[in-house]
DNA sequence: TTGTATGCGTTATCAC
DNA sequence: GTGATAACGCATACAA
């Protein structure tokens, strides 16, 4: 392998010189630095970045955590932090967590042994003592979901909005019984989702049912569960909310089971926007998150921090939209 | 930062001995060791690996380079090749391409710069010189789709006989028009899988109607596209076969919203066997290929050509699987 | 503008 | 069984 001093010796220049060139760095001369690149092209020469990044004491490296590369919905988010690292000059690594802590632990040794130079949970599983930890130690943000209470910088929208918003919808459609498909998990977002269902509710004065509301695991099939309780139940429900659209695909899934229809028998609404969302059967009405943007935003305040310019944790909300579509309102082709 | 240097001192030996105690190396007192590890934790020491790696002159880390991580097809790939890839000490990066040979090369710099030890492919974009160069030079395997004469290791289905097989099944229920939703593009996967629709049709003595070849991207849209313009088509269709599982769900979605119902008047089978194969209504006869396996063999591969016990390109073909369910066959709720 | 020399943190060779 | 030390490839402070 060709290193640094084999183009010095082809150039005739000393070390120093080649790195210069290599680095843009000021001062060398234009007769000089066009030798260099005649050597470089000449060796084929690629520096060895190994070499680069012990000096530097960096990686350029981004550690990206996320329960499971396959969601779609964090494709998107991904592309906005990749983008802005790109244009930065830093790589991202994206690790699947399965969201399990002891795996997140194990990705962030890349961190401790400065393999990389910052990380982004998407989904958090580490205690919030633990992500302090970190967050005090090494650049640090959370992406979509994060720990409250954990002095750690994160991006997100108004969970407990967005949840109003969906539930609002349904009751302005007339909908009373509007049965609930949550989760039980630690994340803010549910629980915030959950309180702005509740919050709906109160404030057009319907009454709050615990048996209303149930819990899936974010899975297809849990959703189709959740949704036959929720049909099963004394007095049915004529709507549905699941705090997300895989969840809410399986819902609907059921209602076909019991021979009803989307929206004419029970009406549906997600979350997040999903390409599916707009690909089932009725397509579904939801709640979109700006993906991409997010995921931008996040990059850019870990960059900060790396910079070392920011030293406070931040919070940034970003706005989310109500998407109408089929499940509620539409009309569906098999109705 | 503490370094190997504050442990030696600590730990009153040197630096040479801290270091076997990191790499559980021969000879060194158990006494002696217990000092280090005591010092060790006492520092709270995490080796720094840009050091260690340039050292050692590797990265311990494999590139694998797909189209779109959101892909369901990928992820239990990936997911195989993870585990194989972590059981040997080796970290993977993940990189989108958007299926863009351009993107692909600014990835292929990690290689070059000794920031990745080894490259599979799920889908390359390269032309078969440039990658075939690359195989030369790193270790490299291809995985799913291959690029056919690149000199490069490849693991992947007989796409042949599983296109035979899928349509097959098809004219054993008794079709007689079926149409094919294809693509356009250059994989070694496509073209087996059409080359097995027309020796299916062949061997049962049904005459090749090339109106009834159609071209998608992969989408689901363009699924409904492809089967629209087969439905409309004089003589019509009474099954599809699509490539992918996305295309035919999309086909699906197409035979609906003309008021007929699958299987009944429309038998549809898809290819891959994603998660949504079986979640979509009716649910989906597809091949499945295995997925997992075909990772880890990948993995295993490439472990070979770093340890450099393998040089020459091996070429291996794993067992796929017909799945019938319910668009073939079964009974869908909607009939 | 350019060269010399040092050091980043680690491993591995060679003595002892 | 252990220590001293050179080397990996590069960037940079300092000298010239």
């Amino acid at each position: 392998m060709t290193n640094i001093q084999d183009v010095a010796k082809v150039a005739g220049v000393s070390v120093a010189t080649v790195s210069r060139v290599l680095n843009n760095s000021s001062s060398v001369s234009a007769r000089t630095r066009e030798n260099v690149l005649k050597a470089i092209k000449e060796l084929n020469y690629q520096p060895n970045l190994l070499g680069r990044n012990l000096r530097r004491m960096e990686a350029r490296m981004i550690l990206v955590l996320l329960p499971n590369i396959s969601n779609p919905f964090y494709s998107r988010v991904v592309k906005g932090i990749e983008d802005v690292a790109r244009k930065n000059d830093y790589f991202i690594m994206l690790c699947n967590t399965d969201s399990d802590a002891s795996q997140e632990k194990l990705y962030l040794k890349l961190l401790k042994n400065r393999l990389s130079d910052g990380v982004i949970f998407l989904a958090p599983e580490l205690k919030k003592e633990e992500l302090s930890e970190i967050g005090i130690n090494y650049p640090t943000v959370q992406c979509c979901e994060y720990k409250e209470g954990a002095r750690v910088s994160h991006v997100t929208i108004d969970n407990y909005a967005a949840g109003y918003n969906a539930v609002k919808h349904l009751i302005d459609l007339g909908h009373k019984r509007i049965g609930l498909i949550s989760c039980r998990n630690n994340f803010v977002s549910t629980k915030q989702r959950e309180a702005g269902y509740r919050k709906a509710l109160e404030d057009s004065g319907i009454d709050f049912d615990s048996r209303l509301i149930t819990y899936g695991d974010y899975s297809f099939m849990s959703g189709m569960r959740c949704a036959r309780q929720l049909l099963d139940l004394e007095g049915g429900v004529t709507a549905i909310f699941a705090i997300s659209d895989v969840m809410a695909i399986g819902a609907m899934r059921a209602v076909k089971e019991k021979n009803m229809s989307v929206p004419k028998d029970i009406a549906v609404v997600g979350f997040d926007n999903i390409s599916f969302a707009s690909m089932s059967d009725p397509m579904l009405t939801t709640i979109s998150q700006p993906k991409y943007e997010i995921g931008c935003t996040a990059m850019n305040l870990l960059l900060e921090q790396i910079k070392g310019s920011i030293k406070e944790s931040r919070h940034i909300v970003l706005e989310h939209e109500l998407i109408v579509r089929e499940s509620t309102v539409g009309h569906s082709m098999n109705n």
